[in-house]
DNA sequence: ACACGCGCAAGACTAAGTCTAACTTTAGAC
DNA sequence: GTCTAAAGTTAGACTTAGTCTTGCGCGTGT
């Protein structure tokens, strides 16, 4: 389940260190979507010592190299995405939580026909409930 | 062209004042997606001394009232939108500008088999080039 | 004249993130 | 094994966008 971080820290270009591969092994073995905040608060588990600054230096350095995406919410938080192959996002309405769409269970048409736009990239952003979270007490 | 801001706001259940007249008049005017503080700077240009909390408040109630949509870029930006209708964005990668793209330009589809999620709204987000905008001098 | 309610202004405050400058630690070189 | 330069880390200052607080001014009704 949990590869070698310090090598795939490596393999992008990274020289590893105790503060970046605790940051790594927490951020590349989760799909919760965490904030910079959230990161620096599950890594201090298990290394209480790290700084604020290590930690926004490792995520950024990890977005820098291709190993994270960041993704902003629609409220205006930003979050750290291990998955970094094409895909859509959810946003479930209730807990806020996203969850990943894969890229081929939806098909954006028509994209060729749009005069004066050359798209290099595009996302389907979509919120609403989890079916069966039928209003369950908080 | 200019509506009767007035009305507008008051058929929105706003009380105007001459600060959200002023506010109104050119958020409801561009179609540029505006920052807060981009609407600041434009309207002390004709009420100069307007303050920042008063501005902030005003887009905030208009939000509030459905005549406004508050729309956060991948940058985490929030800009303004007065076009409150469905449609898409196609975020300029050169300038950074946001262009609208009516709803039914494109299509999406299979969401209907996207099992366990209750879609309520989606959007697509496109990040490109201009056509025609090939790489003229700043 | 008085008082209430509403809106506005100014500035304090907050949260997320960046930057700085000094300090460790490391990787090589010897 | 030492030494040293480069790279990494740190605490805290700083910045930016936005919110909150508090007091003030003004119109309306009595
Ligand atoms: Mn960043
Ligand atoms: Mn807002
Ligand atoms: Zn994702
Ligand atoms: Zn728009």
């Amino acid at each position: 389940m949990k590869i070698d971080i310090d090598t795939v820290l490596r393999e992008h270009g990274i020289q590893p260190s105790a503060q970046r591969v605790a940051v790594a092994q927490y951020v590349l073995n989760t799909t919760a979507h965490p904030t910079a905040e959230k990161v620096a608060a599950e890594v201090r588990k298990t290394f209480p010592m790290i700084s604020r600054a290590t930690v926004y230096n490792t995520l950024n350095l990890m977005v820098e190299h291709g190993l994270l995406r960041e993704f902003v919410l629609d409220d205006g938080t930003t979050v750290f995405d291990a998955n970094v192959g094409s895909h859509h996002h959810f946003v479930d309405d209730e807990t806020g939580r996203i969850h990943d769409i894969p890229w081929d269970s939806l098909k954006v048409s028509k994209l060729e026909a749009l005069e004066g736009f050359e798209v290099r990239e595009y996302q389907v952003v979509l919120r609403g409930r989890l079916r069966g979270t039928s209003r369950r007490r908080s």
